[in-house]
DNA sequence: TGTACATCAGTGAACGCGCGTTCACTGATGTAC
DNA sequence: TGTACATCAGTGAACGCGCGTTCACTGATGTAC
């Protein structure tokens, strides 16, 4: 336990780990500065010692999510290791495994209408991650016949969306409108299928 | 022009219609029941003569959105004429369409946060809606051999995150976040490089 | 056609609330000597 | 080691605001006779 008593010790990450809470459990907007303070034990106004308002923290959270997903990628990814297809199929895993581990981080950095022109640093981090699920598409690209080889960067846009489609509709606790299978099962039988038509799997694989 | 006075005529489509403006402008969170009846031209008050509060008229919202989406869709599938596989492409595209053209009644669909369970009627209009996707999806299998088709609810499961992903992703107005291809190419890409994954389409085609 | 009356859609004022943000302040902490 | 002092993280009160919702009301509309 960190020390404790007049000055915090690390309120700035105690606030980020509030909001990460109150994200999760009320979404992207229902989030309050005031809310994530009285979390953190402190006044509304102690935020701003660390953050010029709302939206910085909101971005300082997308921000942090951002790196714990690219670096979870570059994980699963692992230089495309032991091939470029299992390389890749363990990217797209990783990236439901993130959405499920870490709402409140999806959350910010999906559905909070942040804008990336306004927050570069966030944006850098953003790009960095994204860089990484490109690489993997790169590497499986170079792998097919050049003459219908997709471009690498619409593969990866494809998966992507395949992949937060996936979390945002099925892998929600949003009742009335369940999956009728598991979304980790639904998004791996979507990524097989797309990968046999690229002809990266056997028919039968 | 529908007759104004003291009385406003059709007041309760009239708040349906401000508030989709408003919707697709800020967000389903940004909008509010206060600022809706100000575009309408009405105290705020007004509203509760035709809804019961403010998530009631987003539910409205929602509910008129599955209808236009499902009449869409239904037009679009024709009864799967020419044939299931153009179909089917072209309910593909009406989903990219509808997003495109109706953004306030998509937000308040998918991005409102309502729970079906709190409105029959929104569950009902959206379980109609979804059934043309599924009977599109259900045409489709009967095409391929038994042994390696899939559920057809997993077939169109696929097909609505995909679409989703790429209007959440790619055809919204993030500046900073933006697309390298137009989304309608992306998704007719995805969608036919799915389809041939499935044997449905041949590997040139 | 004219009058009396019931209906009910919209008014306008008021409410309590929580929000983000500001400000002068206080007092714990850490450093210089 | 002890003292004086600068720093600055957090306090607490206050602000103006717009929100959703309620209430008694008013007056335009439509119907019965």
């Amino acid at each position: 336990m960190p020390k404790r008593g007049y000055h915090h010790g690390n309120l700035k990450q105690a606030l980020v780990e509030a909001a990460l809470g109150l994200i999760s459990e009320k979404g992207p907007q229902g989030f309050t500065l005031s809310e994530a303070a009285k979390t953190a034990g402190v006044t509304p106004a102690a935020v701003y010692r660390h953050f010029a308002g709302r939206e910085d923290l909101l971005a300082e959270v997308a921000q942090q999510g951002y790196a714990i997903f690219g670096d979870l990628m570059a994980f699963a990814y692992d230089d495309g290791k032991p091939s470029a297809l299992k390389a890749f199929e363990a990217t797209g895993r990783a990236y439901l495994a993130f959405a499920r581990r870490h709402p409140g981080h999806y959350m910010a950095m999906f559905e909070a209408g942040l804008t990336l022109d306004a927050h570069p640093d966030l944006a850098l981090t953003a790009a960095r991650a994204r860089a990484v699920l490109d690489r993997a598409a790169t590497a499986l690209c170079d792998q097919m016949p050049a003459d219908r080889r997709p471009p690498a960067t619409m593969f990866s846009a494809h998966i992507w969306a395949l992949s937060h489609g996936v979390v945002e509709l099925f892998a929600r606790g949003q009742p009335g409108a369940r999956s009728p299978f598991p979304p980790e099962d639904l998004l791996e039988a979507g990524i097989g299928i797309y990968l046999r038509g690229l002809g990266l799997l056997s028919p039968d694989g």
